[in-house]
DNA sequence: TAGAGTCAAGTGGACAGGCCACTATGACTG
DNA sequence: CAGTCATAGTGGCCTGTCCACTTGACTCTA
């Protein structure tokens, strides 16, 4: 029962002191009181501020720094994040939601027609009960766990653990990548959701064992994908961002033409 | 400089403690050492494992919680988040050589295609120095460098660092195996060695930007990587390697009829 | 014998206080 | 005005402590 100036909610799930801090320093953020760029008072300020122990501004100064809105530097300060640095040499922080994406159309297209090819009896039916979460569950996390799950499944379903692996590693860059799980956040807000009749297309295409139909229908749910990608990005975006996305637009578009 | 377990590396850049202790766990969970929905060891029994703080080791379980690896239960324990049901093996050591080269075949074929559709002159001109490179140098580790070389400079031709870092996944899988290296080195005491042909023939579908020709020559030739890998398999094999091959023969063939 | 209640041990959450190492800034000197 | 140095301020990590929740073992009663 800290007599910090949050309210105390009690244990079920409740959120801990340490996301509270760190949300009410986005939410400062987010309403200009520190810009990107600017330095964040020091910790031992925030923790007077918000009364609370420097520990717990230190372990809320980790979950921003790992949803890479702050970076804290020894000696000198934590600082808002600009917009992430894109010639880092570390491709997960500086692998974007287009590219996760287009990297999954291209690459899960073909494992959808290869699993279309052999796919087992036992494994429509998983497909069939992960269709009935997805539609039982929209927007939430168990939602996008049996999103994660569907994908997988199909990936496992060509019976080779190398693509079913890459498959894994490409949706876990989603949450490597702070640059990815703020844009997927953004999505998410703007009401963007998976489409059920996209994962039904897929499953019937490989229910039917029709390896140009499952290839076609992945492309196309990613297609949608991207495609909202690009409109999140447009309905909160800068005017920066738009441009970026009007020329990927055009990219993709000759991306896509092969 | 605490006397934990973790190399000291220094001030500029060097990660976090509790950084290194999150990546630590990471690779645990990866390589099975914790499945998913199973019990971390309790914080005081990591900080004594690692030789850090309680309070480092709680840092380290906040990143965890974040990238939505762990979830910490008050008064219960620190659980790896549930995932896909899988297998217990290990993937990484349980992909074959024919498994991680049917996967380069699916994605690497993609990627070429996409390449071929923008390639730049300056890539272009990379390929053919990579290509004098490995003519000159067979079966030794600069060839071997060469190889990978090329195939990585193909997938980064395609702008996305996702497609990119996938292949240097599906590379790096090689080493990583056991069951790969193995089998590579017995092709290569067999004589088996890449062709330069194919190369040229990638090279050439690249130069003309021609990714219907890219894809093809991307696809013949990791055709000819998989025959190369069950012909050194028969020659090297006991006989239930040589029925095993015999229906993965069958297996290959109805695979790549897609 | 099974179920309910109690209690202790084990667990994570949060705190206080301290020290180290790095950075930034201001004063001083040449 | 530039360079140097000292100091204050900063984050990184630590030790120790206490609180609140969960879990499992044990006991008692029906």
């Amino acid at each position: 029962m800290p007599n910090s100036k949050f309210t105390d909610i009690g244990p079920h799930n409740a959120p801990k002191l340490y996301q509270k801090v760190a949300n009410a320093i986005v939410a400062s953020i987010r309403n200009g009181v520190y810009a990107p760029g600017a330095r964040l008072p020091p910790e031992r300020d925030l923790a007077q501020e918000f009364d609370v122990s420097r520990a717990t501004v230190r372990e809320a100064m980790i979950a921003l720094e790992i949803r890479g809105i702050a970076e804290a530097r020894r000696g000198s300060g934590i600082y808002v994040v600009d917009a992430p640095p894109k010639d880092t040499n570390t491709p997960e922080l500086d692998i974007g939601p287009f590219e996760v994406t287009e990297a999954r159309r291209l690459f899960e297209g073909e494992a959808a027609a290869l699993a279309a090819a052999i796919i087992t009896e036992e494994e429509i039916e998983k497909l069939s009960g992960l269709l009935q979460e997805l539609a039982a569950n929209t927007d939430n996390e168990a939602g996008e766990k049996a999103d994660r799950n569907f994908h997988i499944t199909i990936a496992e379903a060509t019976g080779n653990s190398a693509i079913a692996r890459v498959v894994e590693i490409l949706w876990d860059m989603r949450y490597e990548s702070p640059m990815c799980r703020e844009m997927f956040d953004r999505a998410r807000n703007a009401g963007v959701q998976p489409r059920h009749d996209d994962h039904l297309t897929i499953f019937n295409a490989l229910k039917s064992r029709d390896p140009k139909a499952a290839r076609r229908a992945m492309h196309s749910h990613l297609d949608r994908v991207i495609d909202s990608i690009l409109a999140a990005t447009e309905t909160d975006a800068v005017e920066k961002a738009r441009s970026e996305a009007a020329s990927k637009r055009m990219e993709v578009a000759r991306r896509s033409a092969i």
